[in-house]
This record gives structure tokens, C-alpha cells and sequence, in this order.
DNA sequence: CACCTCCATGTAATCGGTTACATTTCTATC
DNA sequence: GATAGAAATGTAACCGATTACATGGAGGTG
């Protein structure tokens, strides 16, 4: 491996000389770039970035924690995120959790030790007040998920407790009394806030949210199908099913489906996130769309700007989201007389 | 932020003390490790990773170049990239490339550059010749795809030519002769590799492959839609569409149904890759599995190879791919009889 | 020709660590 | 108590770059 003083060496300059013909800070004689260049071809060498940025004390990349990556909607906001980062020169890099906090641990201390300028949580399994701690050393930003009992970290999100209220809303409208939520369990600050939104929308119509419709089963397909399950072992099957997550609104109907109950007909059933599944299933899932890629450019300027000015105050930002309305759920009356 | 001259000057020893408690490397007396501990919680210090990488040159970190993160044949693949990572204490980064060269340039050249200790490509967009070369540099593997004309270079995949084979050959066995092949084009070279074995099984059966039934409309959902209405624009429909991934098979599915032609009745369809969505979709798809978990494995096993001896030869590992008998081709002989 | 200026380049300090080697301190032995 | 050897710690070179400052030579001016 060919280093910078190999290519001084052959170029019958300085080190210097060599490094102003890299980075074009100084002026440098027309020949000597060209003997150095000459050097550089020949040797086959690439500068050593560690040397750089240790210098220079910044990297230039920024890290994104995801829990998976077999997820249609994280996909979109990582798309946001690199669309901000290429036009700033950023290198985006993903790590997926896949659970383990220790492995987590050891990415963020990646950024405590300034081999990255900073990093997104699109999700975590560490505790709130790490991330609390984490942030007040380097810049963070927390997106799409929220992490209870943090405070002092910019985040992105939608209104969570709004858009599952408005769903639940839509359902209530639609004449469900017995609305079934199917959610992650407490990794996931969002889908708390969401099930309180489901509770208080129904609680508000004089309705209640029994314990036995209260399904943690997860938010992917499969768990979709176990909470089918579950739910066709009741004595009555509840009037609407809504999901965290389209994945597994989708694992619902598929399940009922098998047992012939249809979705948008016999039951009616909610997803949210807005997948393109979501559109093409059949039926089509009436769901709640999150605008992805904003969430992820909003994330990534935001973190830009705590990367410029580490100072700078948190922002907690709220974008609108969306009720996108297709087949799944059984509407009161089609004609739309007085919906 | 604390460096490790601070922690000297607080703990009263020298740094080479307080590197040496860091890392355990050499003997030091009990309660020196304890003011130097003292020190460093005060300060809340954490090592600057550069330093020591520059010094050590090894990075404990390798790159894994995808071409997208909604898909969840890479997720499985990077699993397995993981579980083999983490027991031998690397970390392991995404990327995705979202084709842009540009971008994909930057990030090899964070490997040249000596940021990371290697580089797995489950895809890339750049010309063969360049992976190639970055191969004599550094340690480099590449996984599931083939990148045409590159030698030199270890590589596991499963044999995409005979997968591609074995399943033309039993759509043939069960009467289709029209069979239209969907393919991602050229960046692919697996596509190309799965496209000559469906027209070997063909000639070897005395059919052929007329350039209508050879499409690369790309290999999402989206694309088998386009695909199929590309097809049903035909004077004859085929007797069957093979599609290079689960998810465009789906789509192809779902157009021809929305005319009525019931995929495993009317027409077969055969996916590849055993995507969960194959089992559940309506009806169940028939497609080609590959060992993804294992293919991850043996990539980060030779991977970590070349980055322990750089000089040990390339390898390349075919692992066996199975077709998945589902609902989704229409079999000759369903009692199974002479099949 | 002396002197000043400007340009091109070299020298050496620096970033934050690690580590070979030197030095000091302690312990054991006679 | 002198001395050898081991243990603990310090000193300084080093990793590969950047960059402030020093230096030397060319060209211009009076």
C-alpha cells in the first residue's frame, strides 16, 4: 500500500507539495502537479482517509440505525435521508439492529469516537436516557419512532396519537363498536401513542377498548395471521381490526380470509404506514399513509444542522399524515349520503 | 471533547499508562487502573477510534453493498452476513447504491482508503473491471449476483444457469412450450445467466424462445404489472411466465387476474427467490429458493479469509438452489401418475 | 547592484492514539 | 545492604495525512 511520502518519494518533492497537488489548497507549479500526478498513477495510490480526518476531525458520513431492512416503508425514508445527504456530501451507512443492543452499543460508539459525524435512529432498542446521553455529545436525531423519556434530541415524526385517533375515528363513523389493535408492544413508542389514540377516539364515541382486543403480537405478516387467530377464538369477533403496521393488517385478512370472513365486507380492517402492498392486495387496505421521504429529508437537514452548529437547539418537528381510504373497510353507507 | 492527553494529565500517569488500561495490553498496577478509570469516567472519555485504526490499520468494520433495502432476499442474505460478523467481532455497514455509480464510487473508495477492512457487493452498478481491480487492492467478495468478466475475485452464488434450467425444464414437463422469461436487463448478471438456462431447457426439448416472450421490464411488483399487459397485448398469450423474482411474478399475477386469467389454472407462473409473499400470496407461488442465511455465511467466512491472508487464492462457492412446488403452475397430471 | 516582493516548495508540528524501548521502582536473594 | 531481575511506568517514535511557518529563488524597482 502505496502512502503519501511513497509518492513524494517518487516524485522527487515533499510531502507537502503532494498533498497540495491532492487537495488543491495551494498553488503548485504546472510540472510538479504533473510529476506528482505521474507519481500517483504509478504507484497506484489513494489517500488514507484516516490521516484526513483525524486532521481534519470530520468524516463526512452519518449513520442510520433500522431495525430490519425488510421493510418496504424504512426504505423510503432511508430514500429521504440520502437524497439531503448526497446534495451535502454526505455518506449515508445503515446498520440494522436485528435486536441486539449490545451490537447497537457498539454503533454508537462509532459516533462517540468520531469515526461518523452523526447518526439517525429510525429505531432503537437502547434506553431513552442512552440516547439522551448520546445526544448531548454528538449529533443525533431520532426519526419516525418516538423513545420515551427523552427530551433534548431533534425528532421527525408524525402526530401518531392524531393519525391512530383518526383512524379509529373513520372506523367509528363507519359503525364499529369492537375495534381490535394489533401492535408491536412497548419497543415501539409509536405504537403506544397510537393505541392510546384508538382508546381515546373510542372512549370519546362512549366506547371501551376490552383487554382482550389489545393484540401485541408484532407488525409483521406472520404476526398478523397469529393475531387472526386469536381474534377468531373469541366468543365475537370484533367489528374492525386495525394495525400498526400494513404487513400485518395484511396477515389479518389473509388469515380470515381462510376462514372465509371477508375484509371490507364482513369485517373491516386497517393497516397504517401505506406500503405499496397496501394498494395492491386484494381487497386494497384502507390505511394510514405517512409521508416517508419527507420524514427522512426533515431528518437528515436537521442533523446537518447539529453537525454545523452542535449548539443549536432541538427541534421537534410534526408532519401531517394522511388517511388513504380503499376497500378493507366496510363503509356505512356507499352512497355517501351523510358520512 | 477529552482526549487521551487529558486523561493522563487528570489521572497523573503518562498516556502510554492510560493506553494500556484501555486496552489491557501490558501490566499495570491495580490502583494506577483505578485513577486512570476515575479519570476517564470524570471526563467521560471515549477513545478516538481514528487514532488507533491509523495506528493498528485494521478497521474491524466491512461494507455490504446492496442495490436496494426493500427486499427481502437481501435482508436474509445480510443475516447471514451478520451472524458470521458478529462472532468474529467485525461490524458490519449497509449501503444501497439506489444506482447511482457516483455514490458507489465513494463508498469503495472508503475501502481503498482503508476506512473499512472490506467489502461484500451483493450487487454493484460499476463496470466489472473496476471491482476487479479493487480486488488486487483490498479484500473484496461478491455474493447472490455475478458481475460479468470478473476473475480473481471469490464469489458465491447459487448456479444460476442450472436453477433457471431446472425450472423451465418443469414448466416443460408440464405441457407449457410458450414460456415468457422477465428479467431485470443487463445490470443483472444473474438475469442473463437464468435467461440462457430457460432457452437451453427449451431447445433441449426441441422449443424455442421467440424475442417476444424476453422481457426485462425489471423486477418489482410494478414491473411484472407492466410485464403482463405487455403480454396480454400479444396475439396468443404464453403458457406459462417465468419471472427472475418473486415480486414481479406477484405482479404478473395480479394484472392477468384482474382480466381473469387465474394464475395455476389458466396460465402458470413461476417466481425465484422464495420471498415470504410466495407462500401466502393467492394462490401460493411456485418459485426457485436460494439458500440466502447460507449465502451470507460463506460470503463473510471468505471474506474475513482474504482480510486475515490477502494473498490466499479466490474461491468460488456455488450453493444448491430447490424448486418450491406451489399452487401457481398448472400441473399436467395432478394425481401425479407419470409426472 | 541592493533590496523588496511574490511564488513554489520544504520543514516540522499536529491530529489522537499505540507501542518499542528506556528508565525507574520494587522485590527477592545472598 | 548490595545487586540482579522483574514489574511498572515514562519517553518518544510512529501511523498517514494536513498545514502553519520557514526558506530559497526569480523577477521587478530604484
Amino acid at each position: 500500500m502505496a502512502t503519501i511520502k511513497d509518492v513524494a518519494k517518487e516524485a522527487g518533492v515533499s510531502v507537502a507539495t503532494v498533498s497540495r497537488v491532492l487537495n488543491g489548497t495551494d498553488r503548485v507549479r504546472e510540472e510538479t502537479v504533473e510529476a506528482v500526478q505521474a507519481a500517483i498513477e504509478k504507484l497506484n495510490y489513494h489517500p488514507n482517509f484516516l490521516g484526513r480526518t483525524l486532521r481534519r476531525l470530520e468524516t463526512m458520513k452519518i449513520l442510520v440505525v433500522l431495525p430490519t431492512i425488510s421493510n418496504q416503508f424504512y426504505s423510503r425514508v432511508v430514500r429521504g435521508i440520502q437524497d439531503v445527504a448526497k446534495q451535502n456530501g454526505y455518506h449515508v451507512m445503515l446498520v440494522t439492529t436485528e435486536n441486539d443492543t449490545e451490537a447497537e452499543t457498539g454503533y454508537i460508539e462509532m459516533v462517540r469516537r468520531r469515526l461518523l459525524d452523526g447518526i439517525i435512529f429510525l429505531f432503537s432498542t437502547l434506553p431513552g436516557e442512552q440516547i439522551q446521553r448520546l445526544a448531548e455529545e454528538c449529533p443525533v436525531v431520532v426519526a419516525s419512532e418516538t423513545i420515551p423519556g427523552i427530551s433534548g434530541v431533534s425528532t421527525v415524526t408524525i402526530d401518531n396519537w392524531k393519525a391512530a385517533y383518526d383512524a379509529a375515528q373513520f372506523l367509528i363513523a363507519n359503525g364499529c363498536k369492537r375495534i381490535a389493535y394489533l401492535s408491536a408492544g412497548a419497543i415501539y413508542g409509536s405504537s403506544a401513542a397510537r393505541g392510546k389514540g384508538v382508546k381515546d377516539a373510542l372512549a370519546e364515541a362512549g366506547l371501551e377498548m376490552p383487554p382482550e382486543l389489545l393484540l401485541d403480537e408484532g407488525l409483521t405478516f406472520k404476526a398478523g395471521k397469529r393475531a387472526a387467530l386469536r381474534l377468531l377464538n373469541l366468543p365475537v369477533l370484533p367489528d374492525a381490526v386495525f394495525a400498526a403496521a400494513d404487513a400485518a393488517a395484511i396477515g389479518v385478512m389473509h388469515t380470515l380470509l381462510e376462514h372465509d370472513i371477508v375484509a371490507g365486507k364482513d369485517i373491516s380492517v386497517m393497516g397504517f404506514d401505506n406500503n405499496s402492498i397496501a394498494e395492491y392486495y386484494d381487497p386494497p387496505l384502507t390505511t394510514v399513509a405517512q409521508p416517508q421521504m419527507e420524514i427522512g429529508r426533515k431528518a437528515m437537514e436537521l442533523l446537518i444542522k447539529k453537525i454545523k452548529e452542535p449548539d443549536s437547539a432541538p427541534e421537534k418537528i410534526l408532519l401531517p399524515h394522511q388517511l388513504v381510504i380503499r376497500d378493507s373497510v366496510k363503509l356505512l353507507r356507499k352512497d355517501g349520503s351523510s358520512l
